[in-house]
DNA sequence: TAGTGGTCTAGACCACATG
DNA sequence: ATGTGGTCTAGACCACTAG
């Protein structure tokens, strides 16, 4: 025999009905949470469960003060268990970025990466204590919003949540790209890697609402050192 | 003036210090939600919120009579567990799967990726018409549920899609995983390129709801060919 | 059997969004 | 000013694991 299962799944279940037979559609509110508890006879704990459920796979939004709307972009087959766009910024976190050099980016360069107008560069190593460094990093800000490199130094955040927080530019697109590539001799170097050592070349272009790139940042991880990883759950 | 975070934030990044400095290793107890309450003089609801937290970036595994326990999966300080599911298949749907061999997979193969059972081995060269090859390609499916060759030679959607809609075996999970390395020999060759041009190495283990791998896919991209871009958006 | 995590209730205060 | 969701407390009972 099955255990039938708990309240707050079974509510899930029925608010999730309700969102994919289309009887509330995208944008819609849905009932607030004090509604849920007094039309379900449950506590306010069973229905936040509930929600949260919803919340994961993307199906709804919540918004403190503005309550619960069914999201845009409907259910897709598989579902991300975390928040992404945090978890991009997760390994900013965790290794620290010791910047090394900065200065006015080089046309040339820019270029190459397909920016233009005035970034100031920073670049460094990407470590964690008592290891060999993960990466070669440089990261290009776009000159207006760019810290000061004595900031960048001894920043405990990502410089783009610098920025965001600093000149209140909202970062709405993240776009990385990655790839494999050989190591030239400058970054196998500060690596302590010999020259064309296979590496993970990483860039993320980070964009306001308008499109333009408010920064960039290119990381070389040599083999070895680093994987990423991505884990992908199927929804229920 | 930064609000500080909330409290089960505050004690979701204590904990996960304790992990990644090593103070606390996989396979290790954690304190249980009463010990923690009491430590930290919190409620339980903290407790959990933060345990919570930890249990969504897969650091700790929570078992119900048995304990908190940090995860196997080594030092994710670097592994990002984020995804998009369309970002994985796209290029699934692109790229054609050009089957040249197939056979019994040998145990040290499987051993190297962590894999015991019986597993049918598919190699080929994933290819777009009239380009040099993508890469090169090993999929080792579960011998119970293996296709026939001749099925996955002309299989038009991929083989894990074979497998859930004649077996009825949902696929639950699926972690994929990106490194640089070099390529050895034998896969240089068939890319046409040399022995030790670096390539991007993308590994995606399938599991079924009680954990077992049902098809583990392997690609080594040659550097050029190929760039894995996913692309996040903010929400709220 | 004792102790764990999972579920659930009934309260409370707060930050924030909207009118 | 009102109401929303976010955080937090202090209880409770239950299903399950392990000694």
């Amino acid at each position: 025999m099955n255990a039938s299962p708990p309240r707050y799944r079974q509510l899930a279940d029925l608010l999730r009905a309700d969102i994919s037979s289309g009887k509330l559609k995208p944008g819609d509110q849905l009932p607030t949470e004090m509604e849920i508890c007094a039309s379900h006879s449950v506590s306010r704990y069973t229905a936040r469960e509930a929600l949260r459920l919803l919340s994961e796979d993307r199906l709804i939004e919540r918004r403190r003060g503005a309550g619960t709307v069914v999201a845009d972009t409907p259910a897709p087959a598989f579902a991300q268990p975390i928040g992404d766009f945090d978890a991009i910024l997760q390994y900013a976190r965790d290794a620290i970025f010791a910047l090394e050099d900065s200065g006015k980016a080089d046309d040339e360069a820019l270029a190459a990466l397909g920016l233009t107008g005035d970034y100031i560069r920073f670049s460094g190593l990407r470590r964690v204590e008592d290891q060999p460094p993960l990466a070669v990093t440089t990261i290009y800000t776009i000159a207006a919003h760019a810290p000061h490199p004595a900031i960048v130094a001894t920043l405990e955040e990502s410089v783009s949540e610098w920025i965001e927080r600093e000149h209140s530019v909202p970062v709405e697109r993240v776009v990385q790209r990655m790839e494999a590539v050989a190591l030239e001799a400058a970054s196998a170097k500060k690596l302590g890697v010999k020259t064309g050592t296979p590496a993970l070349r990483t860039i993320r272009r980070y964009r306001d609402a308008s499109g333009r790139v408010i920064l960039l940042s290119e990381s070389l991880h040599p083999a070895g050192r680093f994987a990423y990883e991505m884990r992908l759950e199927r929804k229920r």
